[in-house]
Parts: structure tokens; sequence; C-alpha cells
DNA sequence: GCTAGATACTTCACAAATCAAGTATATTAC
DNA sequence: GTAATATACTTGATTTGTGAAGTATCTAGC
């Protein structure tokens, strides 16, 4: 029989833990009318230089495909969470801009998600979260 | 502005490492025809005394809801890889039973899944792993 | 024993994301 | 300049999961 690891089951745990943790972020999060995704994309663009992504790249950042990204935004946008900006050189790129109202429910947003990060992480101390940023930072 | 600091942005961190694993972890898995979603599945069955469980219990351990469960189990019974048995006791119960066949397969893409797992703790040294392991069982 | 929950499961309607294919534009090689 | 290829994005079909409602069965209180 294959064996099972202790990193093995690591992995295994690493993915419940995000499950959990992803959870609770969702649903202090619901409060603002926002998804957990709609958060990593308002977080990204808001700090891009000028609040500003081409969708590609916002797919990358947020783990995304290019599609994925077209059906979040589109909503978002009918909201004025974010505004689409054609690109004067590159026709093909649609950039996408974090807009003031976006930006104020963001800061809002914000607030509550600090409230889930601290739950989540209540019981380390910061030695733990240092480890844990060195760690995470060097999984492949 | 709401600030972002150092543990909102592990959070974040956390969930994009988690969605990268996976999807490494994914594509090993899909050599043998199963997702990773499955593969948990049949490991919880596997350690499982009488290598069967409730579909409720299941639905724990894989962290989906008892919908998930019935529905990603549909097929696998289909394709033999677990068997469903009433329980005596309790009508209601309809009990999942690792195959046979299910515990080759299982054991097939568990050499598949410590492939994925040493790739993504390459860097990463035992004591690394099991600071990790230790902060994982703290997370909230 | 009957009634009133509680529990285990399934089904339906929907949400979120993917992939494959399509469109439009840009770039590169000649 | 034109053809071939690459890039940015959208759309349609599908996958994977959820939550709410429904069915069947079990358990407690009387």
């Amino acid at each position: 029989m294959a064996k099972f690891d202790k990193s093995m089951q690591l992995l295994l745990d690493l993915v419940a833990a995000q499950s959990r943790v992803q959870k609770r972020a969702d649903h202090h999060l619901f409060l603002h009318g926002i998804s957990f995704s709609e958060f990593m994309v308002m977080r990204a663009l808001d700090v891009a230089p000028g609040k500003s992504l081409r969708r590609i790249d916002l797919a990358e950042k947020v783990n995304l495909t290019a599609s994925g990204i077209t059906r979040l935004i589109a909503p978002m946008e009918k909201n004025k969470l974010v505004s689409k900006q054609a690109n004067a050189r590159d026709a093909r790129v649609s950039l996408v801009r974090l807009s003031n109202v976006g930006a104020e429910i963001l800061n809002d947003a914000t607030a509550s998600f600090k409230l889930a990060t601290q739950a989540v992480f209540e019981d380390l101390t910061q030695a733990d979260l240092d480890g844990l940023a060195k760690t995470m930072a060097r999984l492949k």
C-alpha cells in the first residue's frame, strides 16, 4: 500500500484550513454585499498604480481565468464599484478601474475583513504569523 | 483608510497558496481520472473503520455539504469506486463503502499525490513542515 | 401508541468558475 | 504591405458546489 506520510496529510490539512478560513471571511464580507473574490479584486485594484489593471493581470492576481474575471466584473460594473476604461495604445485591452464608490465600500469591507483575520489567527503569536508568512511564500 | 496589516495580507496569501497547491494536486490526480474531491473522499473512506462512512460524516470530513456528497458519490458509484450499503439499524442512512477497485485506484493515485506533495513542499525543511502543521491546527 | 420534532438523505434551482471556441486587435517575419 | 501568429477579451456549454425544500425514518415526551 502506498504510504500516506506527514507532508501528504499536511497538504490535505492546508486545503481544509483554507476552506474554513475563506468561509469565515466570506461571512464577514457578506455584510457589505461582496464576495471574497470581489474583495480580492477590489484590493488588487486599490494597490495598483492608477487603481486600475488589465483584466488579464487582474485574473492572475486573484487566481481566476480571464473569463472568470469577465463574469465577475460585469455586475460590479453595473453596481458602479468599478469602471471600464479603454487603453489608447492597445484597443484589445479594457482596463478595470476602482471607482470612488468602490474604494469606499472596500474601505468598509476591509474593517470587517480585519475582524475575520483576527478571529482566524486568534490563537497564533506574532512569531507564528511571521513563520507562516515565510513558509507560505516558499510553497510551490 | 482602513489599514491592511500583515496578518490580513497573510490570509490572502494563504488562500492564494491553497489555490496553487490544489491545482497542482488536481493535475497529478487527473492522470488517474479522479478529482481532488474524489481523492479526499476515497482517502477518508480508506482510513475509516470498515472502509465506510455515512454520507453526512463524509461530507464533514471533506468540507462539503450533504447534497454535494450526493452529487459527488453518484458517478463514483456508477464507476464502482464505492458502493452503497444500507444500515440495518437506521433505514435513513446509506453508508458509502470503498470498493476493492476504489482502493486500488486510491493506491495508485496516492503515489501521484505524493509527487505533488513533494513538489509543493520542495523548498521546505522538515522543521518548516512541522511548524506549518502545528500552525494549521491552530487556525480557527 | 401518537404526535412533534430531529436526522439522513435527495432533488431542484441557482451561483461561480472553467474550458473551448470565437472575435478583434496587435505584432512579427518576410 | 501582407500573411501568420500571438494577445486580450467574450460567450456558450459544462462542471462543481450551495441552499432551500421535500421525503423518509427515527426518537422523545406524553
